[in-house]
DNA sequence: TTGACGCCCATATCTTCCCATGGTAGCCCA
DNA sequence: TGGGCTACCATGGGAAGATATGGGCGTCAA
């Protein structure tokens, strides 16, 4: 197993401590990353975290543009200076930085979803309106290929 | 951990010093280096800091000029000229010069920002003015290749 | 002498480590 | 097939250790 799949919803306890699912965990470890590579997600109330991958990923990104250009600058600044390796405990769980937390607005749960290389951490009320947008779109998008799909085949007939 | 990331909001004392984070002494220790290199950053009010990859760093930029040129002449002096390798002391704590706090408007408290093999220091609240621009344009940057991405699949799927 | 600096110690708070508990899912064996 | 057993997982809390911060004291040089 060396995807990030399906979704589980953690609580934090009083120390702010979350567990992070044992699924992932081996993921993690198979990746070859002891912590948790995480940083605020650039254009959603969500934290996006993962491990060597990610963190191999961030950093193309950012060797891509010339040494001492300004989007290199800032790029590293946006995401060098907002990430956090998180430690894991002896029971596979992490502490959220404030400024985690606050970019997500957790309080007292957190959900998990895995995207394959890499996971998103939500509030969990956060996490289900985008999942019923994106479901919403998803469904016009069918409904619209299949109207396109029959509009073809009408034509086809008619011919 | 051989990179520096996060950032960290941390107070001068009445002798003037302040704490390096634990973290980011990790990874001068691991990088072989006794010591915080440090100057003013060119073109920000801020200071860049690091170890021996810094340094190197430096070298290499000014080794690129040819001997004897202007050019080489003029970044030997702004940036040796103005580097200071300050010392820790025994609880990791460094006192920063006149010049430094002069250069990016310290007073009393400083936030440390890792930009992956350096990092630098800022008055706060000019960091916080420069992060969200920073943010802003890496967005906006993501935004960007994104249309892009989705032009090509487009143009591709109408052939 | 005075002030700057290096070195040492003190302390409150935050983290990390360790052990305990309850629930659940899967497995084995009758 | 059903009952119980085991292993794992999420969660809770206490104690030890690390960290950030404050202050004292001696030394060296102006």
């Amino acid at each position: 197993m060396d995807r990030f799949v399906s979704h589980h919803v953690l609580r934090l306890d009083a120390k702010g401590r979350v567990s992070v699912p044992a699924s992932f965990r081996a993921v993690l470890a198979g990746d070859g990353f002891d912590g948790l590579y995480c940083y605020p997600a650039l254009d959603r109330p969500a934290l996006d975290a993962g491990g060597n991958a990610l963190r191999a990923e961030i950093e193309a990104l950012i060797a891509g543009f010339p040494l001492y250009s300004e989007e290199r600058e800032q790029f590293s600044l946006s995401l060098y200076g907002t990430s956090e390796t998180l430690k894991i405990d002896g029971e596979g769980r992490v502490v959220l930085t404030e400024a985690l937390k606050t970019h997500a607005g957790i309080t007292d749960a957190v959900i998990f979803v895995g995207l394959g290389h890499k996971f998103r951490i939500w509030e969990p009320g956060r996490f289900r309106a985008e999942l019923s947008e994106a479901t919403d779109k998803v469904r016009a998008f069918k409904a619209e290929s299949g109207r396109q799909v029959a509009a073809a085949k009408s034509r086809g007939a008619q011919k």
